[in-house]
DNA sequence: ATCGTTTTATGATTAAAGTCATAAAATGTA
DNA sequence: TACATTTTATGACTTTAATCATAAAACGAT
């Protein structure tokens, strides 16, 4: 996360974007530097028949679609509104210019890169190997500790619809609805009028 | 990867590892650089029932290991010797002066983390929603790109065991040769006295 | 308050990759 | 050169998650 007065005194931008559009889309070739004010955004693929799979979701404060953007290569993934979401938008070349003349910057983009590098290391061995419980519980628990789930009496709120579960681990919605209560009934998850709690 | 005088500048060592030697163990907190003079070192983890997936496999000139060093964090994989290597070691405090004092070794470092994450984001995809012959033909075009696999007449050799695709793409053995076979019928690939072309 | 959409839910069936068993060829090593 | 290990190979079978069908509950928008 870049600081506001930092972003402005490179010219950055406010746009906003309403629920589902598109901020940009597979195969394009990056153009600038986003950084989310409020809302939320996730990037996502979609295969020859239709099936999702949800690289990451981002929030306030956090910014997304940055390898591209330093390989010179196409996106590898779409970035889409999931809420009504205003973000920072940042020409390439005044990007590149900032992070020249401020290396702090740059080592706050690594820590982020790498941060990144390391959930999908983690879930892609999960994915390759694991059961689909183990799956879902590894990704429950990366979500605590990383998309600030709110905790109350009942635990922690984990605020992912079935679905989404389904897309970010390579599960079926109804395979996640099984294995959510077999994971239930194990007593990993608690379930309180259908919202999840661990 | 960072230059040999550089390196040596911040006091680097050389360490010779005999095939199969464990650089690092999952868990374990990381306390240095790793750039790789000459040999193979891949990343892998084991789930429960010894299954192995391959994180990455790293040649000549490439550093590994990265984000946990910069997030103080444990390694979520082993590094092992693939084959007999030669390792640049550099103490992780003398690292980070190192690129404190350097900052456009920040901008490869960002760079390198990029590619790697550009690498993940596809396989991610690819395991989680395609079949076989897909995720085997994507985890092959990756590595002509980015694995210098050498080019013969019969096309690009991939130098790659059944075994390794396997573990790179989250499959077994059996179906990887079955996979190659059927691709060689479609004529995507070549199989000359066992190894595989593209 | 109503209607359309999304989310959660459950049962039956199927398909596809995993598992198991076995072996030949290739490679590496003493 | 001989022997052990690794790699490739193939057939039979099993298991597990995907698929398909259907529906109730919840949510959102007008």
């Amino acid at each position: 996360m870049i600081t506001v007065e930092l972003l402005e005194k490179y010219g950055v931008i406010k746009k906003s974007f309403d629920k589902n559009d598109i901020i940009f889309e597979e195969g394009n070739l990056p153009s600038n530097y986003y950084q989310i004010i409020s809302g939320e955004i996730k990037m996502s693929n979609y295969n020859d028949d239709g099936r999702e799979f949800i690289q990451g979701i981002f929030y306030n404060g956090q910014s997304f679609g940055e390898p591209p953007l330093f390989l010179n290569q196409k996106y590898p993934a779409n970035a889409i509104a999931v809420e009504n979401t205003e973000l920072f938008i940042l020409p390439k070349e005044n990007f590149m210019k900032l992070l020249e003349e401020n290396p702090k910057v740059s080592i706050q983009i690594i820590e982020n890169l790498a941060q990144r590098l390391y959930y999908k290391s983690v879930m892609a061995a999960e994915i390759s190997t694991h059961e689909p419980e183990h799956r879902v519980l590894k990704l429950i628990d990366h979500g605590i500790a990383y998309f600030n789930f709110q905790k109350d009496k009942n635990g922690y709120l984990i605020n992912f619809t079935r679905q989404q579960i389904g897309d970010l681990t390579g599960l079926r919605v109804e395979t996640v609805i099984r294995t959510i209560k077999a994971l239930e009934k194990k007593g990993e998850l608690k379930i309180i009028n259908r919202k999840v709690y661990r």
